[in-house]
DNA sequence: TTGTAGGCGTTATCAG
DNA sequence: CTGATAACGCCTACAA
């Protein structure tokens, strides 16, 4: 391995002014400067990361915890940090918490003596333990908002209001509500906002897994319920009652409308194509960042979201005209239940 | 912060006995062990991660290079690694190329000095280069094989063998390939194997991006050259063929069979549920990552696949029984398109 | 068994 | 402007 001392021997001057020189500090003659640059170069020299980070404190790295990779939601987001981290020097020490509160802390304080700041998306664990996490160095949320810790959230009560003004004008009244997890930061905001836009109006269906099986699971209720469109927590779940409610016989957007959240990519590859309201991911993966920067005080940064009509939503047909659902729903392993 | 000098003072004993004691090194009495153990736990002593690299030479970090980290297939694989990392007390730095070889090299030597051994997936750098890098250091490759360096990938070979035969006892014998990007050694496998065991039998029909547009691209060309089943690069691709032949308005299977490879989370999702080749990703990630120790030569280990059967495919139907393509496409954003 | 001391590669402080 | 030199926190011969 070269060290700086190669160098600095390479180019005829000390290793203080080796150091100053790569750093380009002041104080330092351009022929010098020069001189330790070409030795530098031609030896192929990299500063050692740890022992600049035992000096400085710094180690030009951000760590990123998240509760699964694998989804989608989240790996937008990583990648915006991943960008961003690198389009100014730094890397990501990435950790997944598997979709598990109870590891969170551990993740987390491992992580953090490795890094310079910590972006948490979406951390389930409570606002205490986060004010607690936050003050032990620079911490940064996304998709979750806790007092005293910078944040970059989205504008959730937008996107609801823009999704329900959107049913409401295709002339739905009775739209209902799949809820993401309790205890859920983002499903608190969409509860929140929908149930002071739309009221009594909204039928709440209740608490599902945000995933593509509570999705399926919800869709049953909404058609008890008599739903003519339903907003869902996330897009996987709206897949999952897309799913559901074309195996029951019931035509999207003929009989009933759908809307999702996040407009995640398969959103608009799946037939019909969700509408759903689209929310800035990778953006915020790089904001997050950005708020790591020593900057004063504790931001919280909303960002703004957009609806996005596609093949989901449709104006209500009238109550005759609609099918009613099948009772029985063949096994979706059978291939003859999935011809269209 | 607390430094092992403050563990040490604390417990009454020297740097050197408190350092031992921690690492549990020999020779260190049971009294001092225990007196060190509490004094380090009541001060919340955590050792000093640069500290220790300095010294050590070993970072406790892994790093890992992915061309999309959004990408389901390269999630999947980046779970497993951090997941393996996780267990055995390492932790993961990730890159995301963004597909761009051009970058590989640059992000490669960047993340090289800080980590113990580094986890490429599906580099598409030359072998020769991927040489060079694996003799720098410790590497291990993920769905990619180079001679000299490890590597863990897939029997691509049996995945084809197992969708060729699957499609021949169903009894079709025009059967497409939609290859992926050139250049790429998995195509490169799957073209092998297949040309192999179908020979002239198997309609190639080019190579595409390995996206949903790719798939969308080569429907069409599938449909023109009278494929009865296509096979597909992968699932994106699959996925973007069922769009495309759905909006053409050809029934899936009964018109015409689509096979995926990889098994990405969508493709038991989506309706008609895809018939695809289950490759085991977080087990090669977690693999892989075993493979970076030290451990003698460069093993090539070739995890084996499975063909998992659902609705994309079905018995060749007789050519008077399938309806004619549409030659318009109607605009998918248009509703009306969409209803099944 | 224990402690002392040197060194890992850099940066930063201080005299020159 | 430049060069010794002292940290940074930890590990590890080597000596006691």
């Amino acid at each position: 391995m070269v060290t700086l001392r190669d160098v600095a021997r390479a180019a005829g001057v000390s290793l203080a002014t080796a150091s100053r020189a790569l750093s380009d500090a002041p104080h330092v003659s351009a022929t010098n400067r020069e001189q330790v640059a070409r030795a530098a170069q031609s030896l192929g020299y990299r500063p050692h990361p740890a022992a600049r980070a035992l000096t400085t404190g710094s180690t030009g790295t951000v760590g990123l915890v998240v509760p699964d990779l694998a989804n989608p939601f989240f790996a937008a987001v990583a990648k915006g940090v991943q960008a961003r981290a690198r389009e100014t020097g730094r890397e990501v020490l990435v950790a997944d918490t598997d979709e598990d509160v109870t590891v969170e802390p551990d993740v987390i304080t491992r992580l953090a003596d490795r890094v310079d700041g910590l972006v948490l998306c979406s951390p389930r664990m409570s606002a205490d333990a986060l004010g607690d996490v936050a003050s032990g160095g620079r911490v940064a949320l996304v998709n979750r908002e806790a007092p005293g810790v910078p944040s970059v959230s989205f504008d959730i009560a937008d996107g609801v209001r823009q999704a329900l003004d959107h049913l409401r004008a295709l002339g739905h009244d009775a739209v209902a509500y799949v809820g993401g997890p309790r205890g859920s930061w983002s499903d608190a905001e969409r509860r929140a906002a929908s149930s002071a836009l739309a009221g009594d109006a909204l039928l709440d269906l209740g608490s599902f897994r945000p995933t593509h099986g509570g999705g399926v699971q919800a869709a049953d209720l909404a058609l008890a319920a008599g739903a003519t469109a339903v907003l869902c927590f996330n897009d996987l779940v709206a897949l999952g009652v897309l799913a559901r409610l074309h195996a029951r016989g019931v035509a999207i957007p003929d009989d009933v409308s759908v809307v999702g959240f996040d407009d995640v990519a398969a959103a608009s590859l799946v037939t019909p194509a969700l509408t759903t309201v689209a929310v800035p991911l990778a953006r915020a993966g790089r904001e997050a960042v950005d708020l790591l920067a020593p900057g004063g005080d504790a931001p919280h940064r909303r960002l703004p979201v957009e609806l996005v009509v596609r093949s989901s939503t449709a104006p209500v047909a009238p109550a005759a005209d609609r099918r009613t659902p099948r009772t029985t729903v063949p096994r979706s392993t059978d291939p003859e239940v999935v011809i269209r």
